[in-house]
DNA sequence: GCGCAAGTTGAGTCTCCACTCATTTTCGTG
DNA sequence: CACGAAAATGAGTGGAGACTCAACTTGCGC
């Protein structure tokens, strides 16, 4: 691969994840063309359909995500990454929508798994240290990890109302 | 104003709201007006935009929620309630992800807080009975709300993922 | 019935956007 | 350098969907 295609190729994911992130993803390829300063034909060259470059840049913010996941741990690694995501959802509605659109337009199953098991070992954790009631299991915990990150980020909740919002879903999962 | 305007607006009312719970709020104007058995125009006749359509649409449906809402009461009312909702969610895009996108596009003011003020009644019954705990606010439990109901319309949840998100909403309100 | 305003019709316009491709430019190798 | 292959360019194509409007049809008051 000649050099400046690896230039474009990593300009444009950056640039992409940008774009989409504040527009969502029915923003125009061509905008992300034109903040990535190449022509729109240099853009479907790398990913030939709009959805490959959404499926792209998922996977990186997926992969990231796992990662920051795997860093955390104890008793409270749940709920602070919890509420990290669910702060950060605002800035990423590209991932928020897609991951709620749950795979109907994009196909990342493995992906969505890497991140899955990653919030799996927290539960894990949580409830060995008792601060996650025993009974509560993944797919709820994924299931509301995605809807409140949902309901944040178009609600435009303020800071306040997050942290209520989340005080709730915490006292559930302690206590459930 | 002539009988057969009269019906036909009925019609489209009627139909719209099928369209769109079934495809989204992105459905194309042009299928209402095929299974109303009305041309284009006619629909555009009654409702000068897409956006009036909707609005009017999300009004009827707001209300006939609101007016549910006041129709259950005691303890339990709002759970009834809040598990009814996310039960009818799957079948009802529009209204979820119009709600959801919070007045962005369409401005109905009025109308949210109708509904509002109804899930505040039953917040209010629910504290008295001691079946929420008097921390909760009414916020946090529309937030809430729509929250879970995006994500069971989005994520597709089955009924037993759906009972094990809500155990722990319920969980978090009995304790929060 | 008649007349006509109110209502309906649907082909057509306009705009937006994903995607294409003939042409031109650039990279890297001998 | 020179040259061929790889990459970039950007005007162009096609299709979708919101909305318009001139011609037609219909309900209804007289």
């Amino acid at each position: 691969m000649r050099s400046d295609a690896v230039r474009n190729r990593a300009r444009i994911l950056d640039v992409a994840e940008e774009v989409f992130s504040e527009l969502g993803p029915d923003a125009p390829t061509e905008e992300v063309a034109r903040r990535a300063g190449v022509a729109i034909g240099t853009v479907f060259r790398h990913f030939p359909t709009k959805n490959d470059l959404l499926a792209a840049i998922m996977k990186r913010l997926l992969d990231r995500l796992a990662e920051s996941a795997g860093r955390l741990g104890g008793g409270d690694g749940l709920f602070a990454f919890f509420t990290a995501l669910v702060a950060e959802a605002a800035s990423k509605r590209a991932v928020v929508d897609l991951l709620a659109r749950g795979g109907v337009e994009i196909r990342l199953p493995e992906t969505v798994g890497v991140l899955e098991s990653a919030v799996g070992e927290l539960l894990g954790q949580a409830q060995a240290a008792g601060t996650v009631a025993a009974g509560v299991r993944l797919p709820e915990v994924m299931a509301l990890l995605v809807s409140v990150c949902q309901g944040a980020l178009h609600g435009g909740w303020d800071t306040e109302l997050r942290t209520r919002t989340l005080a709730v879903v915490f006292a559930g999962l302690a206590r459930s």
